[in-house]
DNA sequence: TTGTTCTACAACCTATTGGTTGTATATTGA
DNA sequence: TCAATATACAACCAATAGGTTGTAGAACAA
């Protein structure tokens, strides 16, 4: 994987790791919106929002387009899938360990798996 | 959507948006390995690396369990899998816009949409 | 024309991140 | 027993994130 790809991946998953900028993805999924009308429905300012939307936008996952002084931001499912499909393959990654394990079977680990207590 | 759920949320794309944890945790996906043997791979300090197995711990995509006095990491397959399932569900809202949009057709929007130029 | 709306962007502030070094502790092997 | 290994964790630091306010300009509506 180049590093170019890389920092690209970085940027994605950055932009889906803050709730507020989900949100505004899951609204610009359903229909095209201003900024000013994302804006109204977050308890921070409208240049907050705007960072937020620039954010999701030089990651890919939404485009922008000038409609008189609106700027209308809208999803763009293209990079979502490029996201899914890397999760996909970390699965995979994991399915073929377990095959794996198939033939090792029966060797140690009886300890238990340690999640971290909810915080 | 609960909050801790967001906030779970929030930390699993956190941790899924930096390369080096990325290569982590797909090394923990194929089988087991010791914080030091991951370390060696890395071009930071063994307390980075740590670090960033302790992000991926707390975000639930990697378990860690004791063996003598070595930390064994463990891909967890399921908390990928509730990544995916949210990535999906967000594809899902963009195929309700297309078909909503076969409704609302020869409408406006000619202006080509806009991504951010490459940096 | 003029006021309002919508956006863009700079400057600033605080908290968090991602790295470092250093110290302490438990486990192993000779 | 003693040195080496593996981890945990604290303290520190520079850079980035996520918020704020303020300023400026473009588009619209009266």
């Amino acid at each position: 994987m180049t590093v170019t790809k890389d920092i690209r991946t970085d940027r994605i998953f950055h932009a889906l790791s803050d709730h507020t900028r989900r949100d505004i993805l899951r609204r610009s999924l359903e229909g095209e919106h201003s900024i000013s009308e994302l804006a109204a429905s977050y308890d921070m300012s409208f240049a907050a929002v705007q960072k937020h939307v620039s954010v999701l936008h030089k990651a890919g996952l939404l485009t922008k387009r000038r409609k008189g002084r609106k700027a209308l931001t809208r999803g763009n499912p293209e990079t979502i899938r490029s996201a899914t499909a890397l999760l996909k393959e970390l699965e995979a990654l994991c399915y073929g360990r377990v095959e794996r394990m198939d033939f090792l079977i029966a060797q140690d680990n009886p300890e238990t798996p340690n999640l971290p207590s909810e915080t």
